[in-house]
DNA sequence: GATGAATGAGCATTCATTCAT
DNA sequence: CATGAATGAATGCTCATTCAT
């Protein structure tokens, strides 16, 4: 799964056979498939497998009780992940816009989208209630965008600078 | 080109072959390549095309003098056309995206976005040219996640609710 | 004409497009079909044209009445235009050991043969007639066999030492 | 491989198409992929074992001492297999000959040739070491020649009385 | 004489998947 | 748990040839 995970971010799903996963991971094929049974089910499991990690990285951000600082843990940790795991935002990107990817993995993906929004709106639901829902959206679609911007449309992007305004917008007292 | 871009966008550049571009469009497979070269042709004749028009919007919102008229014009252009063709942009997100698609059309994307870049720096340097980079791309991140998160993250998304965000953010008097 | 000699000799027949050779002469499709109705009929005019060549050769050699003079004449000729014209050579040898341009060629490649063996034996009945069929048969194929090994198995050659022995072998004298 | 060996003699290389072989060989496509990685890689599979076996030849002929005996076994055996397998040896012609077959096999030929080469000259190096080198490419030629003649130039050829006049001029005792 | 759009069969190769061992 | 031979449909692309202009 890790060689899976890292060829389809580098080489995109469809242009990654199972041979080429096989010779990688140095298993035979009917091992691949003694364990997956499509190839379709690999990516399944390595976007549940994401989810979960996701899962993790929110609930811990929700130490504080103090919703601000509850933001901007939440925009720090994933600033940092977004440095450091370029590839694998990459991923979760691609394979989500794709539509064949997208149709085999539908159901995965209104549930982590559901999850994440419940959890971004909790937070917002703290500071103002009345406009948590659109404030979630905004919140959300500014990391969305900052991510995809980031990773793939500029060749030179000042992440740092919008970390800070980020910051400034949604924790102004750090 | 029609039948291509409807296709690619409907199932992805690497599910589309050309016998089914062939068979819609009603044509021999001869016949495209008396045309276009190879598939990745295609593909990047439809990326310029799209390139050319999304110019073409951004230069006719640029009429009004003032910035915040500017913005505001940007804004609903952009979301009309968001909501009335889905499909391409989703395509044009989809092959950004995708490693084999977005190695193609590389010199093309970096052309595109650093032309957009440039016409809304021109619009935040009339409003703030200290901070006009960063404001520019923050504006260009929350379209691009609006877009993004509209599009292929949430299935019921309150698109006119954050138009109307955008706008009070952005062009405070309209 | 001539750029189809060209590249089916740099190319092969096989391997050379009609699109190629009209881009390379510079012509259209249509015209090229227009003065030939197939691409074997192309080869066939090519063939037909380069035995005539030949016959004109071996007949300029037979000005003299000695038959070793004429022998002389005609070696000397063959390894001075085998050292010009590789390229020529080796499409005639090419040509008429695929099976594919072979079965095109078949009378033509027999016309040929036919005429080349009765010139040379016209040669040798001069000098032993009891022996002159297996002679002759004997001097084509080591002029061929030269030109094989010269051409296309050996990647150094030491022709000028074989044109020797030749001469040595069927002119004495000089 | 002896499908394909004997597809690429009777319709050679280029006009065998690998549905053909597959056909033929009552093997899917798949499978031969499964072994080859390419259509050269089958036909440089092929000439590298014949190669093999033309080194067997060679080397069972110099099992006597006298240069002349040896000789007289290579004469004989290749006489007989000229007869025998016809089309495997103009498959050896045709490959070598044509530029887009030749081009693959340009290392496996050079190896041959050179192999081929220095063990007829040993031969000659026993009975005149002063002209061996000449007369080893002559002797070369002699049989390159009748072998060219013989499959692929003349109609109706005088092959026994080929062999014995090359017997008598290379081995007179026999 | 000259063009080039149009055809459709054919080609080498790839790939997810199956299955006997 | 593990292998790798085997399948056959599909893919991007090429090509000789035709034909309306």
């Amino acid at each position: 799964m890790d060689t899976a995970t890292r060829l389809f971010a580098e080489l995109g799903f469809e242009n990654t056979s199972m041979a080429k996963i096989c010779a990688e991971a140095g298993v035979s094929k009917g091992l691949i498939y003694h364990h997956f049974s499509t190839k379709n089910d690999i990516l399944r499991e390595i976007f549940s497998t994401t989810t979960q990690r996701m899962a993790e990285i929110s609930a811990s951000s929700q130490e504080s009780h103090d919703p601000h600082e509850q933001l901007l843990s939440l925009i720090e940790r994933l600033f940092d992940q977004l440095q450091t795991d370029k590839s694998f935002f990459q991923l979760n990107l691609n394979i989500m816009l794709q539509p064949g990817t997208r149709s085999v993995l539908q159901d995965l993906i209104r549930e982590r989208s559901a999850y994440l929004l419940a959890s971004v709106r909790k937070i917002f639901d703290k500071i103002d209630p009345v406009n948590s829902e659109v404030s979630s959206y905004m919140f959300i679609a500014e990391l969305d965008g900052i991510a995809l911007d980031y990773l793939s449309i500029f060749n030179s992007y000042p992440i740092t600078a919008l970390k800070k305004l980020m910051i400034k917008r949604y924790s102004p007292k750090a």
